[in-house]
DNA sequence: TAGTGAAAGTGATAGCCTCTAACTAGCTCT
DNA sequence: AGAGCTAGTTAGAGGCTATCACTTTCACTA
């Protein structure tokens, strides 16, 4: 076969030396952000030299899609493993609050301010959907009975996004409330307008979990 | 007098130049986002080249922050003029999500991922203020009896942020939590997270604020 | 084992960018 | 009218992304 198939030894430093890239480029984001991450100077901290750096990512876009790719795959694990041990949606809430606390620029990377140019490829709203579908299988657990309201009607005739989840259009309704609400309270506080404001953002964070479940 | 007080021709100049350089910031940063302003492009469009600019704003970062300022504070003065047309929180919602929509770039410039290097000025805090102490305003009027949480009682501790705005923490946390609530719903949909799942965001929006007054 | 072809890495370079420095033209005020 | 300040210029340093032509190094094969 002249076609080198599974793991050629070349194949596999190219591995390596892709997998090196990017965990500088991870740790150059932790710190200057993503606006700022710079090819070059990645490049230099891995050992070689600028334009060596393109035989592994064609472009910075093409680097920062696979560090988004890498961002929601890291969410979409947390929130699955969370699942399957605390399985409650207190305890899923409580999951994401800490990856994100773990590295803020990785969740502005998902969820922050959309970069000009870029668009998300196909992959990520796949990754996207399973973790909306872990979340609206923790609330499908406690759904209680609400009045429903003129969206969860809305819901019922557009709910594809939910593939073919068996909940119910007040529980797909019920986990997207989840997810705006966590994300509300935990971007805010990510992007420090609440620090001067002098109460603890763990209490409020906690405060707003609770009212999601008394809703 | 050797100083020039008042408005000398050169000020009412500067003062004119200035204005033309951030409306030129505004359509520039209305297409390419804020990380891709360049200030170059901008002195081309309004006629001088490069490096004159620097006469005018000592760096791109005080450039940004003009445009922070007044990012601010038009949001201050909507929201303003819709407490004293509208007066309720639901109309509060609305001009919010209508002054967003508007022009989501200025939205992230105050609400999206923080720059890397970059700090608020005092300024910005204060006008913060301005904006929180309408909303308190807003949810005094309507402060139901409802049990209090523990958070309420944390922020009977940690109030200072509100000044000395004489409402209950209750309602205080009334107002955070509408604060993080339509910040959810809104950045999200801004960011285009819900453009492939086929519901309607402004219906989300509307129950997400329904939802906010039940509680 | 020697040779061949592909891949990895190099420096040079173009074209952006921010920002500084030295210099010129023009306005303002005495 | 003259003096001084200011707005504007070009040149350039140093950074960035990205391309190109070139060399080295490796892996597989005849």
């Amino acid at each position: 076969m002249t076609m080198t198939e599974g793991t050629s030894p070349r194949e596999r430093y190219r591995v390596r030396v892709r997998a090196e890239i990017k965990q500088h480029a991870w740790e150059q984001m932790a710190t200057t952000g993503m606006s700022a991450l710079s090819l070059n100077a990645i490049a230099k901290q891995v050992g070689m030299s600028g334009p060596a750096l393109y035989r592994y990512f064609a472009s910075r876009d093409e680097l920062i899609t696979e560090l988004v790719r890498d961002a929601y795959r890291s969410l979409a694990d947390t929130v699955r493993a969370a699942r399957e041990t605390d399985a409650d949606v207190a305890g899923l809430a409580r999951a994401m609050r800490k990856w994100a606390l773990t590295d803020p620029h990785r969740y502005f990377l998902i969820y922050g301010t959309p970069i000009p140019g870029y668009h998300a490829p196909g992959e990520t709203t796949e990754i996207s959907f399973e973790i909306m579908s872990v979340l609206i299988d923790a609330h499908a657990a406690l759904s209680r009975a609400k009045p429903a309201t003129p969206f969860d009607a809305h819901l019922d005739a557009h709910r594809h996004w939910a593939g073919d989840h068996p909940a119910s259009s007040a529980t797909l309704h019920r986990a997207l409330s989840f997810w705006v609400r966590i994300h509300g309270v935990l971007s805010l506080e990510l992007a420090g307008h609440f620090t001067g404001m002098g109460f603890d953002p763990a209490l409020f964070f906690d405060d707003e979990v609770r009212g999601l479940l008394e809703n």
